[in-house]
DNA sequence: GCCAACGTTGGC
DNA sequence: GCCAACGTTGGC
């Protein structure tokens, strides 16, 4: 099976790409997710070794800031089962698990974001999910050609911008 | 803070 | 199964 390409989103408040490379291991589980068509593709579809661009929503600059690599396929997200935590879900049965969560690690964290507004004036990647009216999915396939115009958006940029 | 779009819930 | 009400997402 041919690797394959998502977008994973996060608010920077909660989870940001800069928490991802404080860990030791630059290794998270991506719990949380709870929605259907999400779930269906974190427990079916997402594979180790496949390529992720992490997502910066809900902020002043939304914006792809770097890429992971997954580094492990679907499991149970523990935390449905948690009394304690926000994404407890008391309908979850432990033996049918509803929520699933896979594993990433940092790849690249970009030198220059690759923002909203500048995606949205690229035309190769003008059918990306993300900026379809409405598209409120917190990951969602990406397609090869894509990902690869959105690394090299980002360095070029690095390039010609100045380092903050 | 506003609000459009979407998903989920629950009464019937 | 329909659909109104409600809650959430997320750009602006």
């Amino acid at each position: 099976m041919a690797i394959q390409y998502w977008l994973m989103k996060t608010e920077p408040t909660t989870y940001s790409i800069d928490d991802l490379a404080a860990q030791a291991d630059k290794t998270t589980c991506w719990e949380g997710v709870r929605n259907y068509q999400a779930r269906n593709l974190l427990r079916d579809e997402i594979q180790a070794g496949d390529r992720v661009l992490f997502y910066h929503s809900a902020c002043k600059e939304p914006a792809v800031v770097g890429t992971a690599i997954v580094s492990k396929s679907g499991y149970p997200d523990r935390f449905q089962f948690d009394k304690k935590s926000k994404y407890f879900d008391p309908k979850s049965d432990p033996d049918n698990p509803r929520w699933y969560l896979v594993d990433i690690t940092l790849d690249e964290k970009f030198d220059a974001p690759v923002t909203l507004a500048e995606l949205r004036e690229t035309a190769s990647v003008k059918e990306m999910v993300l900026l379809q009216k409405g598209s409120r999915l917190s990951v969602q396939p990406v397609k090869k050609k894509e990902f690869d115009a959105i690394l090299k958006m980002a360095k070029k940029k690095a390039k010609t911008s100045p380092k903050k």
